[in-house]
DNA sequence: AGCACGCCGACT
DNA sequence: GTCGGCGTGCTC
């Protein structure tokens, strides 16, 4: 009697293929498995997924069918409840199971040719001093003795020594060092350390009580904790995974981006010993040792981002995540899922509680807490005493009247920023746009710079380039207009290069510092300005959204907010409760010691709810004015969206396949409740030489999509035309 | 993803 | 007249 085993393959078809389990393998493929097949006329071999084992070989003509080759991992790689979570996954965000499972597999274990992790050695024993004879052991021991963890990369050590790994080889056999596989703690730098929250305070106690009940339970339960900034937060995320690991179980925790959280690493690695960060450094040799050394359960703790999620931690008994509002958690290639909602999702499999913290939660989150789906926990005092910093509205149209003519940032926040100067205080500056100038324009013929691939305006770099910050395209500088030949041109809209001349020009006693992605190219120099800043060698902070998270300097009593409003006025129905967490996090970096804190937020349309509810700190209030006014367009959380974007070459192609696409789409049997908008021109409508359509499906509240297009052909391009389905977008440039 | 089949430009 | 460009289509 034969058994059969479908295979899903990452070769981008929705389709599974049956192969014939040899006697060889008979009871050792199982669903979960990872296999070899022939596959193809040569029969070359092909990775896959066995998902299914079955008695016959379905309504495949038997002759066709050929036999699996072998497994290529001795075990499951997915619990039958990770399956159920790839099939809904798949079916959700329309993406083909193979390339689902294919994702969640670490490059180094998914390749044959896995690159083996680069060894790394741990001191075992001190007492280098006893090795009199032997000089170059004991080289190596006074290296491993000085080195942070003890612990270095076998590279490194031979390097540092000046040795040959022989002599490696006898230290290991001697028992003074240990060959580890586990990858090197985050350093971590004792001025970045947060404020150890010894104690509770009330609020935290009775969060933490709720936590505790769920955790006892041991079911599914989503708790959303809703705390202001500096409300101690990750106290109770140390509390809640020391209860999880002290029954035995393991936990993750989800970043959203780990290069910006060093003090998070330093928290959690000093309260836990088997902690493993995922480091975005990590070669896919060491990440594959790292995932192999998981599974083998060497680890309690994960940290990482969204693909952590996927770890395979045995007994897993609690996710978390931080930051549950950032829009990183959303992959932005197949498949598309949103880490958050997967999350949730494969908590109610695994039958366990998963914690979603956030000052500023989502829409979706608030939303989910008030229809009861998740247990609202509420932080409103900081933990450490202190009070939000005063937020102060500066009327720019006002300025722009008076005698003061502006430059990129107001009087007010400049005569701030020079008292806190005087106090010997810091200041942080925060603007949304790198470089020096959002766009270049002639004023004579009002031409501007534009990209030739995008058509988007070029950002000016001053004394490096103008820049594409779609495609990355780079050209050199103009003196005179390339059009009618008039100098010079005229900047416009500031950037943090701008800012930071003129903060220089108008303080040139202070250290002014910049950091945005290009002046923080390096881990090094992002780490080396913080350390920086945190010993008051630098006064002002100048800077895009790196500045926004996690920067937590006692001494920073004042925030400037400049030119927000190229946030607030995108045309994203999400701009304004983008702007809202944005203004709510950045002035969270504010009054963190005793000394109080002052918040400016330099805005034209000082009447704007997102911008009033942030200079509150009024999330609540926000909530229900931006639900109202999503409810009535059936946004979400009122209602679902998926957008279908179109992209070719041929901007006739393109055009005419999207509007064939959404008749038919109209014409499908859930036309009636899915309202279907376009084909209609996004925003970024020509990007890297290729034209931009998209549809955007309105699927009402409510109406359960997993499988509601059962039929994925629908959205099959023809010659000519990319085709993206992308559910719950969050992004519709 | 490969690897084939299939119709249009520069080569011995 | 062919060799070869990569566009499109199939793989249990």
């Amino acid at each position: 009697m034969n058994t059969y085993a479908k295979i899903a393959l990452n070769i981008g078809t929705h389709g599974l293929f049956t192969y014939r389990i040899p006697p060889a393998l008979e009871g050792k493929v199982l669903p979960g498995c990872y296999v070899g097949v022939p596959f193809g006329p040569r029969n070359r071999m092909a990775a896959g997924f066995c998902v299914e084992v079955d008695r016959g070989p379905g309504d495949i003509p038997p002759e066709r069918i050929k036999a699996v080759a072998k497994l290529l991992y001795p075990e499951p790689l997915f619990s039958p409840e990770m399956l159920s979570l790839c099939r809904w996954i798949s079916r959700y965000y329309l993406c083909p199971l193979g390339e689902v499972m294919a994702g969640m597999i670490p490059p180094g274990i998914r390749r044959r040719t896995a690159s083996r992790a680069e060894p790394r050695y741990v001191l075992v024993h001190r007492g280098a001093g006893a090795l009199k004879r032997a000089p170059a052991q004991r080289k190596v021991l006074e290296y491993l003795e000085n080195v942070p963890g003890r612990e270095a990369s076998r590279r490194d050590i031979l390097r540092a020594a000046g040795c040959t790994p022989g002599v490696l080889r006898v230290l290991e056999e001697k028992g003074l060092v240990r060959r580890v596989f586990s990858v090197s703690l985050p350093e971590a730098p004792s001025v970045l350390e947060g404020r150890e929250v010894e104690e509770l305070t009330p609020e935290q106690e009775k969060a933490y009580r709720t936590i505790r009940k769920h955790l006892d339970q041991e079911t599914f339960a989503v708790l959303l904790l809703k705390g202001i900034t500096g409300s101690g937060k990750t106290e109770l995320y140390i509390r809640a995974i020391g209860d999880v690991l002290s029954r035995g179980k393991t936990a993750v925790l989800l970043v959203p981006e780990i290069v910006l959280t060093p003090q998070m690493h330093a928290r959690f690695s000093a309260r836990f010993e088997r902690v493993a960060v995922m480091h975005s450094r990590l070669s896919a040799g060491e990440r594959a040792a790292l995932w192999k050394e998981i599974k083998r359960g060497r680890f309690d703790l994960v940290i990482g981002p969204r693909s952590a999620l996927f770890s395979p931690l045995p007994r897993l008994g609690l996710i978390i995540l931080d930051e549950e509002h950032e829009h990183t958690y959303k992959q932005e290639t197949a498949p598309r899922y949103h880490a958050r909602d997967v999350a949730v999702v494969m908590a109610s499999r695994l039958r366990i509680p998963v914690i979603l913290g956030s000052a500023t939660p989502s829409m979706e989150s608030l939303r989910n807490a008030e229809a009861g789906k998740y247990v609202l926990l509420t932080l409103s005092t900081r933990a450490g005493g202190g009070s939000l910093p005063l937020v102060h509205v500066v009327d720019m149209t006002e300025e722009r009247r008076g005698k003061h003519r502006p430059g990129g940032i107001s009087l007010p926040l400049a005569r701030r920023i020079e008292e806190t100067l005087r106090r010997g205080e810091q200041a942080i500056v925060f603007i949304n746009q790198r470089g020096f100038s959002r766009f270049a324009c002639c004023p004579f013929c009002g031409k501007s710079i534009r990209c030739p691939r995008c058509d988007i305006t070029l950002t000016y770099h001053k004394e490096e380039f103008f820049l594409c910050h779609y495609c990355g395209l780079r050209k050199p500088l103009l003196r005179r207009c390339p059009v009618c030949g008039h100098a010079p041109l005229a900047f416009k809209g500031a950037g943090t290069q701008k800012i930071e001349e003129e903060l220089r020009a108008r303080f040139p006693a202070a250290v002014v510092q910049r950091m945005d992605s290009d002046a923080m190219t390096t881990k090094r120099a992002y780490r080396r300005v913080l350390t920086a800043f945190a010993e008051k060698r630098i006064h002002i902070l100048v800077g895009t959204q790196i500045v926004a998270k996690g920067l937590d300097f006692p001494n920073v009593t004042t925030v400037g907010i400049v030119e927000i409003e190229n946030m607030l006025h995108l045309p994203d129905f999400r701009a304004p409760e983008r702007t809202f967490n944005m203004i709510c996090q950045v002035a969270g970096r504010a009054g963190r010691g005793s000394k109080g804190g002052h918040v400016f937020l330099d805005v034209y349309d000082t009447e704007h709810y997102a911008i009033q509810c942030a200079a509150a700190h009024d999330i609540d209030r926000f909530y229900r004015v931006e639900s109202s006014l999503r409810k009535e367009l059936h946004y979400p959380p009122f209602g679902s969206l998926v957008r279908v974007l179109l992209e070719g070459k041929s901007r006739e192609r393109v055009n005419a396949y999207g509007r064939e696409l959404a008749a038919r789409l109209k014409k499908t049997r859930f036309a009636r409740r899915v309202i279907v908008l376009g084909p209609a021109e996004p925003p970024l409508g020509f990007i890297n030489g290729r034209h931009r359509r998209h549809i955007l499906l309105k699927v009402p509240d409510k109406m359960p999509y997993g499988g509601l297009f059962p039929d994925h052909r629908v959205f099959e391009s023809p010659a000519g035309v990319k085709v993206t389905v992308d559910v719950d977008p969050l992004s519709m440039l």
